[in-house]
DNA sequence: GGAGGACGGTTGAGTAGTCAAGTATTGAGA
DNA sequence: TCTCAATACTTGACTACTCAACCGTCCTCC
C-alpha cells in the first residue's frame, strides 16, 4: 500500500466509526440524523434562528435538493418552518420554530456526551487543538463556516 | 457553540468535502464509487486476492447486506466473482478477477494523484504522522485494519 | 425597457446505504 | 445424537442523499 495513503484511510475510517455510532444514538435517542442536528444548530446559532436554504446548504455541506428533502422532514415535524424575504421573492428562509428550539436543547446535551465520549475524550486538550488545525487545512477557503456563537443560543 | 466542537465539526466538514470531490471525480473517470474502490484495493492486496464477505464488510466498515449489494454491482461488472470454501459452507469469498485486478491498476494512479492532491499535499510528512496517530486514537481496536502489504500486489 | 444570464428553490428518477427478518450451516453441550 | 445458539449471507422495505431538468425572480447591459 502507500505510505502517505495510511493517514487518508484512517480519516475513512475514522469517520464511518464515528458517524455510525453517533447516528444510531442520536437515531435511536431522538429521531434525528446527524444532518438534521447540524441544521438545527445552525438554526439555533443563527441570527433570528433564520438562515436562507441555499446557505444552509453550504455549511452543512448538502446540495441544495438535499436541504429541501432535509427541510421536508423537520418541517412535518414543525421544528422549522418557511418564511419568505421581503427583499428578494426567490428566497425562503428556514427559520427554527419554539419547538425547534426545544427540540435542540433536548438533544444538544445527550449528543455533546456521545461527542465527548467518542471524539474529545480520546485528546488531551493541545492534540484536539493540533487535530483541529490539521483539520482546517483540508477545508476549501469559505468551509469553515463555524459561525462566530462562543455562547449559548437565545 | 461549544469549544471542544470545533474539531468535531471540521472533521465533518473535511471528510463531506473531500469525499464529495473524490468520488465525483472516481465516479466520472472510472464510474466507481469510494467504497467500490476500497473493496477493490483490499482484494488486490489480499492473499489469493480473495476475502470473505464478512471481513471485507467489517475492513470497509459496511454492513453485512451493504457489502452484498456492492459486490453486486462489482460481480456484474466482472470485476470480482464468487467462491465457495470448502471446509465451512456457509462462507462465500469474494475474488478479484483479471478484470478486477487490471480494474484496480487502471484507477489506482488517478485516484491516488487525487488523494495526493486534496489530502496529503496539505501537509508535511511529519504533520501527516502526526494527524495519522491522532486518527488512529478514534478507531476501536480492530478497525485499523491497514493489513501489512508494503507493497504493490502480484 | 426588454433580453438574457445568474441565482434560489423544487421535483423526478435513480443510487447507495440501512435495519429487520429469513435461510442455511456450523459447532458445542446435554 | 439431538438441540440450540452463533455465524454467514441474502432479501425486502425504507431512507438519505445525488444529479439533471425545471420554474420563477433578479439584475445588468444594450
Amino acid at each position: 500500500m502507500e505510505p502517505g495513503l495510511e493517514a487518508w484511510i484512517r480519516f475513512l475510517r475514522a469517520h464511518a466509526s464515528l458517524t455510525r455510532q453517533l447516528s444510531a444514538s442520536l437515531e435511536r435517542e431522538h429521531g434525528l440524523t446527524l444532518n438534521d442536528y447540524d441544521v438545527l444548530v445552525q438554526l439555533a446559532y443563527a441570527p433570528d434562528r433564520r438562515l436562507r436554504r441555499v446557505d444552509l446548504a453550504r455549511s452543512v455541506l448538502l446540495s441544495a435538493s438535499g436541504i429541501t428533502r432535509l427541510l421536508d422532514g423537520l418541517e412535518r415535524a414543525g421544528w422549522v418552518a418557511k418564511a419568505t424575504c421581503a427583499s428578494d421573492a426567490r428566497v425562503t428562509y428556514a427559520v427554527l420554530t419554539q419547538e425547534g428550539l426545544a427540540k435542540h436543547r433536548e438533544v444538544r446535551t445527550s449528543h455533546l456526551a456521545d461527542v465527548e465520549s467518542l471524539f474529545g475524550s480520546r485528546f488531551s486538550e493541545a492534540e484536539r487543538n493540533a487535530l483541529s488545525a490539521l483539520l482546517l487545512r483540508l477545508l476549501e477557503p469559505g468551509e469553515d463556516e463555524l459561525r462566530a456563537c462562543a455562547s449559548e443560543p437565545e
